[in-house]
DNA sequence: ATTATCTATAGATCTATAGATAATGC
DNA sequence: ATTATCTATAGATCTATAGATAATGC
């Protein structure tokens, strides 16, 4: 009873696997997202995540060294994605607005399919700890290219007001509008279905862009297209 | 050592008051603010609280019948100035555009100016639990009530696009806008100083207003004056 | 009498470690 | 030999309650 085919080397589980995931590990990072993003970080004990995946609450420490362990692994992969496709799409040359747009289309689309909504933990203030300075860097590097690509669209659109007085903080705007995605689903309780369409052009009007959205929107996707195929495996 | 001239009735503290606020309870919600903000609500044990105080971990149950408790009058104490005003200007007669922008310049104001950054508990898992259902239903109405703004901008703007299909979520941009506050609180360790400027400006350009920004700011905050000024006590 | 504090503690956690056990694969 | 699990537990919490104590004010 509870014993199942066991899937590999090691001591086989008393209870049955009961998460998506092929490895102990994916399953372990399901469990902690259902229950951190439901019940928050600190009200989740090792025992609970544990219990969740079917196994005791000390296995849990072969595959991560610490609970703060799994909440870093969880915020990385959040980020990872969009990091590299910012950096792909302003290395590439080409006009600023569909690259923006792509961003935010890209991101916006990502925060609202995931299977949980992972960004509602960015404002834990146990991320404010040392423990989390890697992954703070690099949501910071993410900001950066968002305001990067804002103020090619800033100057694109209106070269006059490229002098740093008038520049009054409206490059970092797209970045949180992205982000107000978080709060839609996280309010909602579903996936806000408005989201990838009135985000991204937002993104771009809010800099002052003007011009046609049909158009920017088909350029972006291509973009799109383009920079995340070579990503799959080449099958 | 240590003892001072007690304010009141009740045995006297051993310890020095050191928190702003006149009464035990408004030294408790201080400091518990800061607690919060900085180290997590589920990080933050009672006793933390007390020693902050300079009382006794078990005295902070006389003023408050439990940890979540004191959650919720600080959460309580952050809408309960934004939804009155809401409520005001949407009785009042007027132009919806000023309307918008008032509010969203006052909520922008004291996200900024607020001691701690308090909104950064808004997104806590532990506020789903229903020891928090009265927070949410208000926070909610707060919700509405900028929609109900913004769609009357939008019907004033662009009388067209008043039919429910080109009403595309964008009436919810508003209130989003503003809380993004919150984030670039949380993330720069500063009160942004742009945003006062920016974000009620980007509130009703997003929804498609085009007006004199300087002639919008001055309404806006004449309507603000007189909101707000019965509130004071009459000297 | 009322109020605000104190000391002491019950009872329930929670994280992480030590060391045993039962698989697979060389 | 390696891997993944298990049992058992140390040690450190944490919330809330019970009941005593020291002020003020009627």
């Amino acid at each position: 009873m509870g014993h199942v085919v066991n899937p590999g080397p090691g001591r086989p589980r008393l209870e049955q696997r009961r998460r998506p995931g092929g490895t102990p590990r994916a399953e372990i990072l399901d469990a902690a997202a259902e229950l951190f993003t439901n019940r928050g970080y600190a009200n989740t004990s090792t025992r609970r995540i544990a219990d969740a995946v079917g196994i005791r609450q000390a296995s849990l420490y072969h595959h991560f060294g610490t609970k703060d362990d799994i909440l870093d692994a969880l915020l990385e992969k959040t980020i990872a994605e969009p990091l590299a496709l910012a950096a792909q799409l302003i290395a590439e040359p080409g006009d600023p607005a569909p690259k923006l747009y792509a961003l935010a289309l890209y991101d916006t689309r990502q925060l609202c399919a995931n299977r949980w909504n992972l960004g509602s933990l960015y404002l834990l203030p146990e991320l404010r700890t040392e423990r989390f300075e890697s992954f703070r860097v690099r949501r910071d590097e993410l900001r950066k290219l968002y305001a990067v690509v804002s103020r090619q669209v800033i100057a694109d659109t209106r070269p006059a007001a490229n002098g740093t007085d008038t520049l009054n903080g409206v490059e970092y705007l797209p970045f949180r509008l992205v982000e107000t995605v978080i709060n839609m689903r996280s309010d909602d309780g579903v996936s806000p279905e408005h989201a990838p369409a009135l985000i991204p052009e937002a993104a771009v009007r809010v800099l002052g862009w003007t011009g046609d959205s049909l158009r920017l929107r088909e350029t972006a996707e291509a973009l799109l297209d383009r920079a995340i195929s070579p990503v799959q495996p080449p099958a």
